[in-house]
DNA sequence: CCTCTTATGTACGTTGCCGCACATTGTTGC
DNA sequence: GCAACAATGTGCGGCAACGTACATAAGAGG
């Protein structure tokens, strides 16, 4: 795991040359780039706003860590966040992955006095942060606002089961093509920055794993990649290389 | 899956000679014994009271199934309930496990409109049902309600999550000894039935698999069993043989 | 008691991934 | 352009679990 950050604690990351206005505007912008915030009705959104601080992310920030309290929630309106679970021994699994649709330390509203779960980001991104404190509060008083984080609280469970069956039963390469399909739909564009190293990470199997099963699919025609770097080529053949996993998910997930 | 019985959709399981009374009793004793409805004050479970309706189970009933409505979620009293994920195949592989400490088909308290896992019980028990309907009511209102349900999702998702982790990292033996010791702790005695390829089905893997992790624990002098009955015989030599996991899931959980 | 069924033990070749080690090839910084 | 590094490719022995098949043993029911 080299050199991974925390996210500042603090970071007033609207730069100091901003207007209270524009920051304002900032916030509403990202908050209609989340599914969550962008379902609340107006005014719920506005009560809300002021708790609401946009940051940016870079890849590889870690969100929560399994044991420490969770102070911050995040709302992300780009990029992507997994969420992992370390083992004695150092072997990491990923268990489900996060973008705008979703908020990370969903947990916190759930009466988790703790992250259990490692949460990092695997892109670049934005979102916008609350205190878990403040959300909690909202949550219990507001319908509105409760009614689409359970959902995702929902999709997430779900999507977790789909994985501890998943991790049981297919090969590396077809999770691996999953894992690819379900980044792909979270972020824009057809390329995006990934090692081998990484991936090994998320599937929790050898590096060398990886690259068997990634050149598999390179020499089928379905990606490209080199150094870091992946561009999905076939989309259809990559799902169809997949597994199950993918389609339940999605279909799943309302 | 030889013959798994649905749960009798409406069976007023309270012997009709029985007097209302009785059947308020009944509702009220079983309700103390499970840990999110026993956790309600006295006045908040009386509201409560006249929707639950008790009822009893035998093993390997199904108490909901992928892709069908949610009609009705149960309070277990006694027993346990495996969550299980279906896959493509035939392969089932057990993701959690719910015992008076939690409540099956909480989803359908988070805007879940069907189910997505199989609920199955592992032994007999009692429990008490109630429209999914009526409880989201509840749910959205009273937040002494809303609390310990959300808590127990909370708990749900971490064993879920650490189940998914699990699957990928650890030997059949230390699942199996893991899944016992959840399994007793849920259940009175030391002694309760299973069969092995009842356990293969949970842990995802052949029925031969466990025959030779069971024998293995046997003649460690941890276990005794056969022909469908187990009896836990060195609790400590189990937990030093199961994965981190057991732990992990014990210790999150509050 | 004897048959029938169900549960359990065991064997054998195969496969997917492991741990490990090392070679190769882009990139970066000077 | 060259050295240093980071990312990727590849090989090999080993092991856990697979699919399959069959043998044994313990109740259940006649």
């Amino acid at each position: 795991m080299p050199n991974n950050k925390k996210l500042p604690e603090d970071g007033n990351t609207s730069a100091s040359s901003r207007t209270a206005t524009d920051s304002k505007a900032d916030v509403m912008r990202l908050a209609r780039a989340n599914k969550i915030l962008g379902a609340l009705p107006e005014k719920e959104l506005e009560q809300l706003a002021p708790k609401l601080t946009p940051i940016e992310f870079k890849v590889e920030e870690i969100f929560h860590q399994p044991l420490d309290p969770i102070r911050d929630v995040y709302f992300p309106a780009s990029g992507i966040v997994s969420l992992i679970t370390l083992l004695e021994g150092g072997l990491s699994v990923e268990v489900a992955v996060t973008g705008s649709e979703g908020v990370v330390g969903v947990s916190s509203v759930m009466g988790a006095k703790f992250g259990t779960v490692e949460a990092l980001s695997q892109s670049d991104g934005q979102a916008l942060k609350i205190r878990a404190t403040d959300l909690r509060e909202h949550f219990d008083q507001s319908p509105a606002l409760r009614a689409p984080i359970l959902q995702y609280a929902h999709n997430l469970l779900i999507q977790v089961a789909q994985n501890a069956a998943c991790n049981r039963a297919h090969t590396v390469e077809q999770r691996l093509a999953r894992w690819l399909l379900l980044t792909h739909d979270r972020l824009d564009g057809d390329k995006f920055i990934f090692t081998q190293e990484f991936m090994s990470r998320m599937l929790g199997v050898r590096r060398a794993g990886v690259s068997v099963a990634a050149n598999t699919l390179r020499q089928a025609g379905l990606i490209d990649y080199s150094r870091g770097s992946i561009t999905m080529i076939d989309r259809k053949g990559l799902e169809a290389t997949a597994c199950e996993c993918y389609r339940a998910i999605e279909s799943y997930s309302v």
